[in-house]
DNA sequence: GAGTTTGAAACT
DNA sequence: CAGTTTCAAACTC
């Protein structure tokens, strides 16, 4: 493998995503990658744009222990660049590397599960330019100490002690660079096993612990992300952490598609190249990897799966157990949306706000993470039950008062999370929201029977394909956005706030369409004439052409009543919006936000399911119903998307009247919106 | 939490 | 296509 040079490596600025992405390292592994990198030389937006992220096989194949592995590789190659830091530190910088060469293989002592994963073989034969650069990195990042991880546990101070042990071996070595010798070696092992046993005490709850969090956090700017990787790096001595899957994230790994596809996974590819034997590669993807794969992780809903576990290792949130398994649902969920073969529709899209929150707002949300993660929307979204990880980042970010925002809003979004509770269907029929959305069941569901897992692979393929062939519909969207040609044929009568329509129409008789029985409602749109309704009352919009919502009053009321009643908490949840909201929001809104495409790849290539769910979603985000927080802020609906399972964030239905103008822009981001792809199993 | 209601999905 | 049954979510108590 090509080494980059080293007089390539110059210091980089760890202030701005941007500079982070212009450092040599970064440029090396985008050069590395057999993809056209999606954006070494993007912008923020660009990450956020989720560029990366393309369609991938439908279902994950059987590649899970590469992928895990590759995260143990990449904790354990961050305590390799640790050490290879220290080193540099020293003016002997070839001692060092060869110290720290050796020292990665230490660390290989510590992985007790010899995988694919080639521990001992990543860190051994590092070129000491890898670690130079490695290092360098590292170098440049002072202060980073202070978010040494930190478990919440009563092994808390124990760990800090043995930080700030390292700490102080640091400095020593700044003090006298030329003493290292192999006793300071000893030493440094010893206090990595002190750390291991702690660890392994930790480690009682191995799901919590990965469930650590923070990444999210990091992703707000490189400056973060750096100081995350110091921490792991810290922690990188343990290895048998390394090893510690939360069953969440095996969960998704397990569905992991191959990820060939995504420059992200190029990267990460590199990274585990040490399966391969790449040594200098996994090294590089590894020093890389913690900065891109918080990059990464924001710019791809499904990234986070990969990056997220090796951040949440090194954070050693042990908290969230329960964040962690929304992680996994959302990591489930991201897999699917990849799938080209699931469509996913807006029937879904409340489901997956109830189980899977976190796909879609891990979805808009990473497209705002770096771009302002202070932002309460946006960091809510962003979080969601990803936001359990971010919960659990640094001490710095839970003292900043957006972190605890965030964290709470995340906490009370993540209780809602539910998933399905299919009995007698086997989650094999659209009955089941996982299975209509194109998602596998998962720990949260309380399904019975349930074959829709990746297990039944070949079951669900062919019970979908089954499905398709009755109706190729049946895993379209059901809600479309109507285009002005649309609403046309629905015509003046069915003048609703909504510019979004059911496709196929409700059939209500008892709910009059004020409840959420009622497709219609549910999505959050009107009826329109194709519904066959009875004593339609839909706030919406009436399939009559009644359009109550016209009023912020009786219809609006309704419809709050119908779908904040029970939802209260999840008003609350989302605070944020209701400042910028008089009206209720319909859930299915805010739920096809949080199903959006992340990427524009992924919204461009047709077959991406995510696509669909985005370009459903965005359907059935009426137009008019913009909601007066886009106008006056930049609180982007879909950035609201992590609205909770149960939450309603409902648009507020608007008054045909006024709304039709001045929200147009809206309809300029549903055009960009491809159309929604057949289900095409691979 | 259990039971009921509701309407979509599935079946005939 | 229409009628019926099945199903699980939504809802009520």
């Amino acid at each position: 493998m090509d080494t980059p040079h080293k007089t390539q490596i110059t210091p980089t600025p760890t202030s701005s995503l941007s500079k982070f992405e212009d450092s040599p390292v970064f440029k090396y592994i985008d050069s590395l990658s057999p993809i056209e990198q999606a954006k070494s030389s993007q912008t923020d937006n660009a990450f956020n744009s989720l560029a990366f992220l393309s369609p991938s096989s439908l279902f994950p194949s059987p590649q899970i222990n590469c992928h895990r592995e590759s995260r143990f590789s990449v904790k354990r190659h961050h305590f390799s660049a640790d050490l290879s830091t220290r080193v540099l530190q020293s003016s002997n910088e070839s001692n060092a590397s060869q110290e720290a060469s050796k020292a990665a293989g230490q660390s290989g002592l510590y992985d007790e599960h010899p995988g694919c994963l080639s521990n001992d073989g990543s860190s051994k034969g590092i070129s000491s330019d890898l670690f130079d650069k490695q290092s360098d990195l590292a170098v440049e990042l002072p202060g980073t100490s202070k978010y040494d991880c930190r478990s919440p546990d009563d092994n808390l101070e124990a760990c800090d002690a043995l930080l700030k042990k390292t700490s102080l071996e640091v400095v020593e070595q700044e003090r006298s660079p030329f003493q290292r010798s192999r006793d300071e070696w000893k030493e440094r092992q010893r206090s990595f096993e002190n750390e291991r046993d702690l660890r392994k005490i930790r480690r009682i709850k191995p799901s919590e612990e990965a469930a650590g969090c923070g990444w999210v956090a990091v992703v707000s700017d490189v400056a973060d992300m750096l100081t995350v990787n110091t921490s792991i790096i810290h922690e990188n001595s343990d290895g048998q952490d390394q090893r510690t899957v939360d069953s969440g994230t095996t969960s998704f790994i397990s569905n992991i598609p191959e990820f060939s596809l995504d420059n992200a996974n190029n990267l990460e590819n590199a990274e585990s190249g040490d399966h391969q034997g790449s040594c200098k590669q996994n090294e590089l993807g590894d020093s890389v990897t913690d900065q891109t794969s918080c990059i990464l992780s924001t710019c791809l809903p499904d990234k986070p799966v990969v990056t997220d576990s090796s951040l949440k290792k090194d954070d050693k949130g042990e908290k969230c157990s329960q964040l962690s398994r929304q992680r996994s649902i959302r990591r489930r969920c991201l897999v699917f949306e990849k799938s080209p073969g699931f469509g996913l529709h807006l029937n879904s899209l409340p489901n997956i706000l109830k189980g899977q929150n976190p796909p879609n707002k891990s979805i808009l949300s990473s497209m705002k993470m770096g771009e302002v993660p202070s932002d309460n929307g946006t960091v809510v979204i962003e979080s969601s039950c990803e936001a359990p990880a971010s919960v659990g980042g640094t001490d710095a970010d839970h003292n900043t008062p957006e972190k605890k925002r965030q964290k709470f809003e995340l906490v009370e979004e993540s209780a809602s999370c539910k998933r399905c509770n299919c009995k007698r269907s086997k989650c094999l029929k659209l009955y089941c929201d996982c299975f209509a959305a194109g998602l596998y069941c998962i720990e949260p569901c309380s399904c019975l029977d349930c074959f829709n897992k990746p297990i039944h692979e070949k079951m669900v393929l062919e019970t979908r394909k089954q499905i398709e062939s009755r109706n190729p519909q049946a895993f379209a969207p059901k809600v479309i956005r109507s285009t002005d040609s649309v609403l046309d044929t629905w015509g003046e009568n069915n003048k609703t706030p909504a510019s979004a329509r059911h496709k196929r129409g409700c059939n209500c008789r008892k709910s009059s369409c004020l409840k959420k029985y009622c497709e219609c409602f549910q999505a959050g749109v009107g009826c329109s004439p194709s519904c066959r309704c009875e004593g339609c009352k839909n706030s919406f919009g009436r399939k009559d052409g009644c359009d109550e919502s016209g009023s912020d009053g009786e219809g609006l009321e309704a419809c709050e009543k119908n779908a904040s009643d029970k939802n209260s908490h999840d008003i609350v949840t989302h605070k944020n919006a209701e400042e910028h909201r008089d009206l209720p929001v319909p859930s299915n809104i805010s739920r096809s936000s949080s199903q959006l495409c992340n990427t524009p790849e992924r919204c461009s290539s047709e077959s991406s399911l995510g696509q669909s769910k985005f370009n459903s979603n965005l359907q059935a985000i009426p137009e008019d119903e913009t909601p007066k927080v886009l106008k006056h802020k930049c609180l982007p609906l879909i950035l609201k998307t992590n609205s909770p399972p149960n939450s309603k964030r409902v648009s507020p239905p608007h008054h045909e009247c006024s709304s039709s103008t001045a929200q147009r822009s809206r309809k300029l981001i549903l055009k960009s919106i491809p159309s929604f792809p057949s289900f095409c199993p691979p």
